[in-house]
DNA sequence: ACCTGAACACCGTTCAAGT
DNA sequence: ACCTGAACACCGTTCAAGT
C-alpha cells in the first residue's frame, strides 16, 4: 500500500470509529469521508461496503476474543469459561449500535466481508459450549448456533437505551439459562 | 372526517400493510404514498410520523392481545395464560420487520404514537406475569419490565431470517426460563 | 496506483399553492 | 378541509477525469 493510501485509510478508521461509536451501524458514510477530509470515493476504494468498514472496526476485538477463548479453555472450568466468552461475546456485538442485524445476516452470507468474524465468534462458542455440555454444567438442547443467537439477541437488549439499566440482570437470566445450577452471580 | 379524506386513509393503510410487510418498518414512505396514488403531503397528514403509521398498523392486533388476555386471566391456569399471551405477543411483535426496536423506544418516550399501544402490552404482561408469580409458576426475580424485553428481543430473534428454523426454540428456551418446569425442582 | 467529486437515483420532511 | 407536488437537504453508489 502507498503511503499516502495508508494515510488515508487509517484517517478512515479512525474518523469512522467516532462516527460510528456515535450514530450506528448505519451511520453515514458521506459524513466519515467528509470528517476524514478524504473523496467519497476513497473511502469506497478502502472499504467497499459498509460491512467492510464495520468488519475493520470490529477484527481487532473478534481476534483478540478468539485468542483469548484458547486460553480459557485450558486454564479455566468449562462453566466459568463459557461465562467469561459470553461477556466478552456480548460486548463486542453491541459495541456500536446496531452492528447485531449486520452480524446475524452475516453468518450465512459468505459474500459478507463480515463473514469471517462470525464464524470465529460462532465456531469459539460452540466449543466452549460443547465443552461445558460434556462437563455437564450446560444444558444440551441447545447447540452453538443457537448460543451465537442468544449472544446476539442479549446484544441487541444491550442496544436499546431504555433497557440500560436491566441488561446485566438479563445477561444473568439468559445464560442463567444455559448455565443452570445456582445464581450466576455475575456481579464483583 | 370528509369521505374522500376516508378514502385516502384507508388506502394509504391497505397500501402500507403490503409494503411494510415487503420492506420491514424502515420502508420507503415515498414508495407507500405514490402506490396509493396519493400526494406525499397527504401520507404526512393522515400520519405525521412514521411511528403513527406503523401504530395504525398494530392496533387492531394490540388491542385484540389484550381483549384475549383479559378473558385468559379468568378461564386459564396462571401459566398457561402467560405461555399464551407470550406467544402472541412476540407474533405482534415481529409481524412486521423491524418494528421491534421502534415499540422498544416507545416505552419511555411519551410522545411516540406507539406508546400507547406498548404501554397496553406491557401492563397486560405485568398483569399476568403477576399472577404466575403469585400461583408460583414462574420465576420472581423478574418484573413486567424484563419480561417485556424478552418478548422483544424474540420478536428480533424471529426478525432474522438466518434464525427462522430455530427461532420456535429460542422461544421454549427463554419461556421457560420464565416459567420453569419441573427440571428447576432444586434447593435454591 | 490512487484520489477526487460530479452525477444519478433515491430518501424524509415541509409548505405554498391549489380545490 | 383537504390535497398536491415542488423544494430543500440529505443519502448510497458509481465512474470519468485527474495526479
Amino acid at each position: 500500500m502507498r503511503a499516502d493510501a495508508k494515510k488515508n485509510y487509517d484517517r478512515l478508521l479512525s474518523v469512522a470509529r467516532d462516527v460510528v461509536t456515535e450514530h450506528g451501524a448505519d451511520a453515514s458514510l458521506r459524513d466519515v469521508a467528509r470528517k476524514a477530509d478524504v473523496g467519497l470515493g476513497t473511502l469506497y476504494r478502502h472499504f467497499p461496503t459498509r460491512e467492510a468498514l464495520i468488519e475493520a472496526l470490529l477484527r481487532t476485538e473478534v481476534d483478540g476474543l478468539t485468542a483469548q477463548a484458547a486460553g480459557l479453555e485450558e486454564s479455566s472450568e468449562p462453566k466459568e469459561a463459557l461465562l467469561t466468552w459470553l461477556r466478552g461475546s456480548v460486548a463486542i456485538t453491541h459495541e456500536y449500535r446496531g452492528v447485531t442485524g449486520l452480524l446475524m445476516a452475516a453468518l450465512e452470507d459468505s459474500e459478507s466481508a463480515l463473514h469471517a468474524s462470525c464464524v470465529a465468534l460462532h465456531d469459539t462458542g460452540t466449543r466452549l459450549l460443547d465443552h461445558a455440555q460434556a462437563a455437564g454444567v450446560a444444558r444440551t438442547d441447545i447447540d452453538g448456533t443457537d448460543l451465537f443467537a442468544l449472544v446476539a439477541a442479549l446484544a441487541w437488549v444491550y442496544d436499546q437505551p431504555s433497557l440500560a439499566l436491566r441488561a446485566d440482570h438479563l445477561f444473568d437470566v439468559i445464560s442463567g439459562s444455559v448455565l443452570p445450577g445456582q445464581e450466576t452471580a455475575r456481579s464483583a
